[in-house]
DNA sequence: ACGACTCGCATACGAGCCGTATGTAAATTG
DNA sequence: CAATTTACATACGGCTCGTATGCGAGTCGT
């Protein structure tokens, strides 16, 4: 092991890269970043990008990995912090819509992201989040709390709605008050499923 | 009026770029199509592109536009052959759904689109889509079957998990074999609006 | 009807960016 | 300690976009 006085820097050189791609990405958007601009604030120059990630997408992609595993952990860790299944389904999705108030998780995950990367269906991170909800409805279906014909498209699109309800709070001019609209309604369709709607809140 | 020799060929050529636009947006994606390939393409140049319509990403808002606006037609059509307005809302979102799975739609209106010219909410033609979806839920409210707190957000929701559900099929390998699934999961989330469950299909 | 003007579109040019090929110096290996 | 690997910098070519300029066909005033 020893990871060796070489592939520490690397290792470093890697999140700095990350870094500033996450930063102009954000701020100037993808297609717009320049490769020459962004390796230069770190003090770096092309050449390290293209070593360390093959190509332009290449970064992009490594940036979106980073930002959507951060959120798939924190969705998962407060979805555990709730002892009913129910309640952590519902506060999943609720942090969900938050996190995508971020302007930086708008811009490059939900938006440069499926431009320049394609489908983020085929995304690993974006199967953790998936399966993280897909647990939780297994849940509730093996205690009979919920009946649904297909737990994967369920989890699907209870997520694109969340999702949805993000970029439309992201978008608005007052997203604190559009925020409890989006969540009321996530939580009307959500019962949807329910196996008995006069049960759980 | 008269339309005069002069804007009447220069209707033609907007219609060409246009269409030259949906083709190679469709086929290389925005950032890769060259603007000299594509005018070149119906015998123009570029010269013709930035006079009709400022620049390159004016193109895409006027190719988004049209298909866009084809779409809330379809729609809304297809809505309104239905008698009864709760299977007009679900053949809505049924038809949105199909009509997503066509790549030209994918690529340019739901990839390309909102990384280049911003949220789709924003959109006039996103805006008539909604609104039709809107129209009808307050028909159902009317009647008393569904039960919403806010009908902008129901809406929305309704429309970001159609619209989730149709970039999932058009990913996935066999999407003859993932629709019903998809179809199935969205009228039994929708079904979390109606008043009484057990009542209507 | 005819000259002046407008304007839709083509052509010419400059600047910037990406990807590759090549160079170099430091770390590793035997 | 010499040879080799390798992480990164530098140099170059090609492509693309946006603007500035030029031209010819319609349009308008008289």
């Amino acid at each position: 092991m020893a990871t060796g006085r070489r592939a520490e820097k690397m290792e470093e050189t890697r999140a700095k890269l990350i870094e500033a791609g996450r930063k102009a990405f954000a701020e100037k958007g993808f297609a717009a970043a320049s490769m020459d601009d962004l390796t230069a604030a770190v003090g770096l120059t092309r050449g390290a990008l293209y070593h360390n990630f093959g190509d332009k997408t290449g970064l992009l992609a490594a940036v979106v990995d980073r930002i959507d595993a951060d959120m798939a952990g924190r969705a998962r860790a407060i979805g555990q912090r709730k002892h009913d299944p129910w309640e952590a389904l519902m506060a999943e999705g609720a942090a969900y819509i938050e996190m995508a108030l971020d302007p930086e998780v708008q811009r490059i995950v939900l938006r440069d992201g499926p431009a320049f990367l394609g489908d983020p269906s085929q995304w690993p991170s974006q199967n953790a989040c998936l399966k993280a909800t897909m647990e939780v409805l297994e849940v509730l279906i093996a205690e009979g709390r919920v009946t649904v014909p297909d737990v994967e498209a369920t989890a699907r699109l209870l997520n694109g709605a969340a999702l949805n309800a993000a970029l439309w709070i992201a978008a608005s001019e007052e997203p604190e008050a559009v925020l409890p609209r989006a969540l009321g309604a996530f939580e009307q369709l959500a019962s949807g499923i329910l196996t008995d709607r006069s049960g759980p809140a």
